[in-house]
DNA sequence: GATGAATGAGTATTCATTCAT
DNA sequence: CATGAATGAATACTCATTCAT
């Protein structure tokens, strides 16, 4: 009979807010952001119309909290605020990290690219992108990818160090490149894959693992 | 005053159904086919609304029109009909000939790219993509990618036959594999780069080609 | 700990109510009543969206209730069961009485006016104030306007006998009428002045007096 | 069969817009602006409501542009460019072109005072009102009423002069404000009055001009 | 008494498409 | 061939009101 405390109202939204987002992410994955109606997302997440307006201001503010959540909890994964090097066997780690976050969101990620091959939502997405977590250095250059400058220097130094083992023409940069469009490329396909065949897509990690070692 | 021929009928209805399909897929790739209304269209083809309707019977046609005639023309460049084998220097003329498609219909490609990122339109555009050209045999088998089965087992016997001139524990399918993520990856960045940066793009190729062959 | 007693929690009610009244007059008379959502009063109020509903049947019933209450309290001021003459210092006295109670409760009389401008809730809103108070005789011949009946008669009276002491052509009736659109004309333009105005206000009070004495 | 000239379609466009703003303000006078749908005005226009969409960007725009063409309207009546003075004869026709404005216009004058007994909308409106025609001197003093500076002056000017023809203590300030109230007063009853009752409401613009002479 | 999540009918707005001219 | 006014179904969004706790 007694009203419900405040951290039980708090759960409640939480629990809720979760469901609806995790229900609008799939539908905006599936077939995009504006062929999904907000009656699609409410009915499948078993709520009124009415109740999604309780937690987001709007259809865009779904769509940005959406993004919002799924980007920090990408952040986690990378730990970013790490010293910043790759060593060889870290290097390794790195990529099957990259895989894993793939993996384990991989329907944030149809989303993700969807909105990066709109041109103009682009610029929009990679601004929010770098200017999201609290970086050491707030570097505004090279704010074209969706890797951060951070770990784009990560991997960079990476390459350079391993120069020192290869050949004279070793051009690190350019290794770096062919790196990142690899990576880049197994990504667009992989999001796309049954996941039945992931071995397939393992072994092609470990192939891209060796190249790059 | 003499009527037009029946000649310059056509070709007047040609250039302005062009002239249309030009301005839709601007806008597609810009902000996406549900973004972009006909209104929008039809204003900046300075026509009206209702014109549109002559030439197209509506807006899925008139998206399927760009991506049938863009593909068509795709087509062409491959010749697509030829004997189907890869020598090692028609291998590099092949990369090349597939940066020079991306560099000269990059709006198509952003549009495409777009639609091939929400899964449900994917699978239509697959279809679509593999049934259009007639074909000698019309495979069904593999249609999860972009390339062509035919291009695909191009590239898999060139990789195939590479393989004699190299260390035995190469495995061309993985070597494949790794190409076409590469290509793919490579593809992903280039049409949304300036056009001022196709330089550094040319030397990435270049690093591909030395690469793969 | 001991349990309230029934006229506590009568007191109690009736603070909260009033409570409620004021701020939901407060943001009537500031965006009108349509404009105003229930959820702002509350929350402006300090309490949920639920509890309102414990005081009064909708938001209907919230308006008429402020309405009604602030009408008692404006009979209450002018002890409409008097004789119902006005003596010529009466006369002023009633002047004064008008300017304070615009004073004292400018809010309401926003409301009041802007609810009176809508012609459709005017007519319900003349009925409910002439039916109001329990009154001598319910006259409803001339429910036109904001003074009522009996205050009207009082007013004309105090013309009429006015006459004597004046020029033959001097046409009491049509004295009122210029009296009571003046009247009118500075309740419209007093309640939306600054507080700070009132002395201004107070001289055209005195003028008013001299005018019509 | 052939299809419109330009001009045709200006002329509809120029008609329908004025028959929508037409029962727009019919709706908005007689109940208020946020609780008139814009479904109702379109039936009540014959036509539908993606039509409305057509002509205004939106309800508020519409509920602007109504304000505007009458403001505009208004401003025309009295001629505002004039050399600024009001001989004693041009008085007596000031008000009663007053009078005929409200006539003519009750409708819009119902709306107007509506939206002025809303503070928040107020300033709005009297910011909108006082910027509207382009004047010879853009004051902003004074923005605190509905009659322009450049008319309040025409008028203050009146009574200023006025003066030499009366006892010393005439006050002219206090006069003029008098006059305001009076005429306030009389606007606001006379736009809600029956138009059987112009013949009363004419008798009181006769004592008016005799009280302000 | 008190809470705020939840509802759903209602409202403004959009947009592909039609059609009279 | 060409126009743009007109439609109406669909869509995002609002808000008074209810109700389980």
């Amino acid at each position: 009979m007694s009203p419900r405390t405040a951290s039980q109202f708090e759960k409640i939204r939480e629990e809720k807010k979760a469901l609806i987002m995790e229900v609008a992410l799939e539908h905006f994955a599936g077939k995009g952001y504006h062929a999904t109606t907000i009656s699609h997302i409410a009915k499948h997440a078993g709520i009124s119309n009415g109740l999604l307006y309780n937690y987001f201001e709007g259809k865009e503010e779904l769509l940005s909290e959406i993004i919002r959540s799924s980007v920090a909890e990408v952040y986690t994964y990378f730990d970013i605020d790490r010293d910043g090097t790759l060593s060889e066997e870290e290097f390794e780690f790195f990529i099957r990290k990259v895989t894993q976050v793939l993996r384990e969101k991989k329907e944030f990620w149809r989303l993700f690219f969807q909105l990066m091959m709109q041109s103009e939502v682009r610029a929009h997405l990679l601004n929010f992108l770098h200017a999201g977590p609290p970086l050491k250095e707030a570097e505004s250059e090279n704010q074209e990818d969706l890797f951060l400058p951070s770990v784009m220097n990560m991997v960079r130094d990476y390459f350079v160090r391993l120069k020192e083992s290869k050949s004279p023409d070793y051009d690190p940069e350019m290794e770096m490149n062919l790196f990142i469009m690899t990576l880049k490329g197994f990504a667009v396909t992989f999001i796309y894959s049954e996941d039945g065949d992931d071995e397939n897509f393992d072994k092609c990690i470990d192939a891209v693992v060796r190249r790059f070692k």
